[in-house]
DNA sequence: AGCTTACATGTAATCGATTACAGTGACAAT
DNA sequence: ATTGTCACTGTAATCGATTACATGTAAGCT
């Protein structure tokens, strides 16, 4: 009886659907238990039954169904991740870190475009993923309210950016005294009279950035001209668009701090196109140190984000959420710290 | 006994533990089949029977479990994408348009970056993902051989570069003609003595591109001298390495192509740093066309390469892939347009 | 020997949805 | 009145792993 069964499990085997556990099982003459444990956790079983396992296991072309995994152990191996545009390149080495770290320890990464897909409301659900990762300060309330209700739904952890309430855990460098680094720089250059370009108004870093900026020309007694407070989104378009309205401007700052890298490169590019030399005509420094600032024409003098640990800090804060199922409070707002580039955008004021 | 059970339901519903599919059941008054109809498939239930369940999920807030799905329907809802390097900010558009792209089809996106993580072999089961997008033509041969038996593993589609034995469908653009237009323009510019900065020489697009360069320089009696072919890696720094190794040499090509615009950006700043100017001692030509390309100084000319319709037709394509089954003779190797860019780092040649 | 303990393994319940199949009632055709 | 059809809905099997619990066995101890 017992020799008929295997028998017709031989052909049962070779049949061209792709193996479960209970092929592995059969081939290797113990239970789907014993199998499960093999696999994942070998101490469990004797050393020589854990062989036959294995051997089983790569004879039959035996890989995990990750759904059946996934559902019984009530969660889902994968981290969402919340970027608010895909397409801008200054998020890739924060990706490439969180990617690095998350995947040692077996996690996936699920990437959503929180500009272009609507409701990423779909992913707060255990079965989704494990944790999310937002560098989106800018997420619809009713998502954060629904995260924060924590039923179900789980953990959430900012990097870079972070929630207006600021009621989250985040990993971000210190916007205030990067800002406020630039200005001085430029103040010890000999300017007084500063402008400053931000992104988008309702943008986080655009904010905390400028409060730098007030606060570092007020306790050098600069004056903080409205007017020299240029609005652009991120983009080098705009750092060109800012550039055009400074051509036409009376009283003209001697020296622009912009919110990014990408905004003080068009910027000079625009001037450039003009006849206006930076940094002879006028002084620019960016935020972010993007690999392009240093080879650019001039060198870009700037302030230097650690974009990829960013990325790692963040996934390793989230890790120790799902690990420990709190964070403690050292780590619940890490601040990385920026660093001051000098580079050749950035001179001495005329004479 | 039937009014018990149910004032029993109403505490039951409300204990904190995340709404299944049988609380919004109970809460409708209806199966569990009905509920799951009335949620994927409306119109095969009656009108007032599909409210009563729909009310019946909000009120519940009642989330699917996506594992659980994913295990009955034998699919992820996923597709895997392969990119060689995270942090390479060139992927970013090309990324973004994959991800719309399945979106809107209501497909998650899968990141893994095939550099910084060992194995990805745990992927290639339907259970992970419904297909997978490589950017990355040097996967390993094993598992490309695995994809290829094609039992239960996921379909794949190549979006930019390609496998060495090109036999999985792609998409891409005409390397060699673009490499072609490079050359040719230079030619038209007087330039004879030209030479090509390769990337990696085990990549794809560095050969296809070299293709394009021998053929035109031969087309064009052009002398085609192995001192003047470079290797870089797509990186600025190793543009900078190779403006470097130009400054050292004896006889000097009067243009480079680049295979890349970052490497091309890379040569014009180390030359200009060395005193050299482009495009007046040197005509560089990139490849690409990156956002920074025409705001640089000098403004690159290049081959613009449409990196979001790359990310878009490639998804289109494993769409087909995945609803059809098969992929039509026509699209399976889709070919996209370069353009010629023609800017300000090349110009006709001195005297 | 008898008893306890620890370890290795098997049996069967379980995760939460989908879906094949069966059942019901209404209505039209005969 | 009987039968067939159609539109809905319910019952229960199913997807493929993990794991609580039961069982068996050998070693250790008195």
């Amino acid at each position: 009886m017992a020799d008929h069964s295997q028998s017709v499990d031989r052909i049962t085997v070779s049949a061209s659907t792709t193996p479960k556990i209970k092929d592995v099982a059969r081939v290797a003459g113990v239970s789907t238990a014993t199998v499960s444990r093999a696999l994942s956790k070998p101490d469990s079983v004797a050393a020589n039954t854990r062989q036959v396992v294995l051997d089983a296991a790569r004879v039959t072309g035996y890989r995990i169904n990750q759904a059946a995994r996934n559902l019984r152990q009530q969660k889902s191996g994968a981290v969402v991740v919340l970027v608010p545009n895909l397409g801008n390149p200054f998020f890739s080495q924060i990706l490439a870190g969180i990617e690095s770290t998350l995947a040692k320890r077996g996690l996936s990464v699920l990437m959503v475009d929180t500009k272009q897909s609507e409701l990423p409301s779909e992913y707060l659900h255990h079965s989704r993923a494990d944790g999310i990762i937002a560098l989106d300060g800018s997420l619809p309330g009713t998502l954060l309210a629904e995260i924060q209700s924590g039923i179900g739904t789980p953990p959430i952890v900012f990097a870079c950016e972070w929630d207006p309430d600021d009621m989250f855990p985040s990993v971000r460098v210190n916007n205030r005294h990067g800002a406020a680094l630039a200005i001085e720089h430029l103040v010890e250059l000999g300017h007084r009279n500063i402008g400053y370009v931000g992104g988008p108004p309702a943008n986080v870093l655009t904010g905390a950035r400028l409060e730098g900026v007030q606060r570092a020309l007020q306790a050098n007694n600069c004056a903080v001209c409205e007017q020299w407070l240029f609005q652009g989104d991120f983009s080098l378009q705009s750092g060109a668009h800012v550039a055009a309205q400074w051509l036409a401007m009376d009283n003209r700052p001697t020296a622009l701090f912009c919110a990014n890298d990408e905004m003080a490169l068009g910027v000079i590019s625009h001037l450039h196109r003009s006849g206006v030399n930076v940094p002879r005509d006028l002084s620019i420094v960016g935020f972010d140190d993007i690999d392009v600032a240093r080879f650019f024409l001039p060198p870009l003098t700037t302030i230097r984000q650690p974009r990829s640990k960013l990325g790692t800090e963040s996934a390793d804060l989230l890790m120790e959420k799902l690990e420990h199922g709190l964070i403690s409070d050292s780590r619940s707002e890490t601040v990385l710290p920026v660093e001051m580039v000098v580079r050749q955008s950035t001179a001495r004021i005329a004479n």
